[in-house]
DNA sequence: ACAGACGCTGAACACTCGTATAGTATATTG
DNA sequence: CAATATACTATACGAGTGTTCAGCGTCTGT
C-alpha cells in the first residue's frame, strides 16, 4: 500500500515520505535508544512494522540505512539551526534542537558522536564552524571575551559540549540531569549542570595570578614556533 | 604451559600472570584498538595466540573477560594515581597516566566509557572524587578560584576532559592532536587544544558585566529552591 | 483491459558469533 | 611410577546476523 506518488526511487530530497520514511526513523529511534551495533535488520523491521526484507529493498544494506540516518539527521539539524539562528548566538550548540523535533535527534547523536562516520565528521565540522560563528557576534556584541584563537576555544567549547553529551548517562548518574531528555533545560535538576558550567564560562578556575602565569607561558611558546 | 604457581583459578589480586594475564591483556589491546563490539573471543585469541576455547575456559565467558578487563584497568589506573599524586594536583586527570603503563589504557577509556558498565561507573565516580580533593587542594594553595558548587564543578570539568578524550577521533580531525597519543603532552600540536583549554581556565568566556549578570541569575534561583 | 512496475513478504542462504564438549599434553601430587 | 589436576586445542552446535530470491498483490500507464 503505497500512499502518494514517489514513483521513482531516488526519493533525493523532499517527497521522502511513507514507509520508507518510516524506516529510517525506526532506525534513528533504535540507534538513539540502543545504539548502532544492537540496530539489527529485524529490529528496525520490528519497530516499523515491515519485514526485515523492506529494510535491505529501501536502502540497499543495513549500512544504506545507517548512512540514511546520518544524512537526515544532519540535515534536520542543519535546518532546525538556521531557523532558530535568527533568535541570537548560543554557547550551547544543541540546546535549541532538544525540544523541536519530535524525533530523538540527540539521543541519536549521543550514540553516533563517538563512533566515526562521514556524515557525523561533517555534522560536526558544521556545529563548530557555526560555534565560531556564534562566538564571533558574542565577543562582537561585547558579551564574550575575545581570543587569541577563536577557531580552537570554538573547536573546545564545541566538543566539551558533545562530549558531555556521549557521556550524558555519567552525567545523570552524578548530576541527575539528562541531557538527553527533550526538556532538560527547563528541568529543575538542570542547574546541577549548567550552574557549574556557567560558573567557569563566567570566570574560569585559575586565580588571577597563576593565571597569567600559565597565559604567558603559552604565548612565549606560541610566539616561537 | 603454566610457568609459575597460580594452582588456584581465582587469581585476584597479585599473582595474576602467564597466559590467563596475556589474554586479558590481548583483550584490552582489542578493545582500545577496535572497540567493544569488535572485540570477538577470536581476535582476542589470535593476539594472545591461544585458542578461542581457551579465553572462554579462564574468564568464564566474553562478559567475564570484559568485566577482567574493566577491573584490571581501573585498578592500574587506581595504582598508578596514588603514586602519582604526591607529584600534586592536577587538572587532567589522565596526563600522567598517558605515558606511564605500556598498555593503551586512555584507548582503552575512551572506547568504553560512553557504554556503561559498573566497573566504568565506580572508575569515573572514583575520578570525579580525585578531581573535587585536588581541585579543593589548588583552591587552599590560591591557584584556583573558590567555587559555590565544588562537587559539580569537579564533575563538569572531570567529564569534559573525559568527553574530548572518547572524542578524540574528532579533536584530531579538527586540531591535528591527538589525545590518545602515549605522548600527546609534549606534541607540538598539544597546544592547538590545551592553549584554548587554558584559555577559558584562566578567564572563562563571558565578558564581565554578563558574567556577572548570569550568574546573579543563578544565585537567585538556587536561593529560592 | 492488459502489461509492467512497484511495495512488500516468507523463506532460505551463508556467515559469524559465543560457548559447550571431548580429548590431548604437561605438570603436580601421592 | 601411577593418578589426578590443570593448560590447552579441535570441533561442533545453536542462535543471530545481513542479505537474496521467488512470488504475491496492487497500482499506473497505455
Amino acid at each position: 500500500m503505497r500512499s502518494i506518488s514517489e514513483h521513482s526511487g531516488h526519493g533525493e530530497s523532499v517527497d521522502d515520505r511513507s514507509t520508507k520514511a518510516r524506516i529510517r526513523d525506526a532506525g534513528i529511534a533504535c540507534i538513539a535508544e540502543h545504539g548502532i551495533t544492537e540496530t539489527t535488520a529485524r529490529k528496525v523491521a520490528a519497530i516499523a512494522g515491515v519485514s526485515p526484507a523492506l529494510v535491505i529493498h529501501h536502502f540497499g544494506s543495513m549500512d544504506g540505512l545507517r548512512t540514511a540516518c546520518d544524512d537526515y539527521v544532519a540535515a534536520t539539524i542543519r535546518d532546525f539551526k538556521e531557523k532558530t539562528l535568527s533568535s541570537g548566538p548560543s554557547l550551547d550548540v544543541l540546546a535549541a534542537l532538544r525540544d523541536a523535533p519530535s524525533e530523538p535527534l540527540v539521543g541519536y547523536l549521543a550514540q553516533i558522536l563517538s563512533d566515526d562516520s562521514p556524515a557525523v565528521a561533517r555534522l560536526v565540522d558544521d556545529l563548530v564552524d557555526d560555534a565560531e560563528r556564534y562566538i564571533q557576534q558574542g565577543v562582537e556584541s561585547g558579551l564574550l571575551r575575545p581570543t587569541k584563537d577563536p577557531r580552537g576555544r570554538a573547536v573546545v567549547l564545541s566538543l566539551w559540549n558533545l562530549g558531555s553529551l556521549v557521556l550524558h548517562q555519567h552525567v545523570e548518574r552524578l548530576l541527575g540531569f539528562d541531557l538527553t531528555d527533550p526538556d532538560a533545560l527547563t528541568s529543575p535538576t538542570a542547574s546541577a549542570y549548567i550552574g557549574p558550567l556557567y560558573e567557569i564560562y563566567g570566570e574560569g578556575v585559575f586565580e588571577e595570578p597563576f593565571a597569567t602565569q600559565i597565559q604567558q607561558l603559552f604565548t612565549e611558546s606560541e610566539g616561537t614556533s
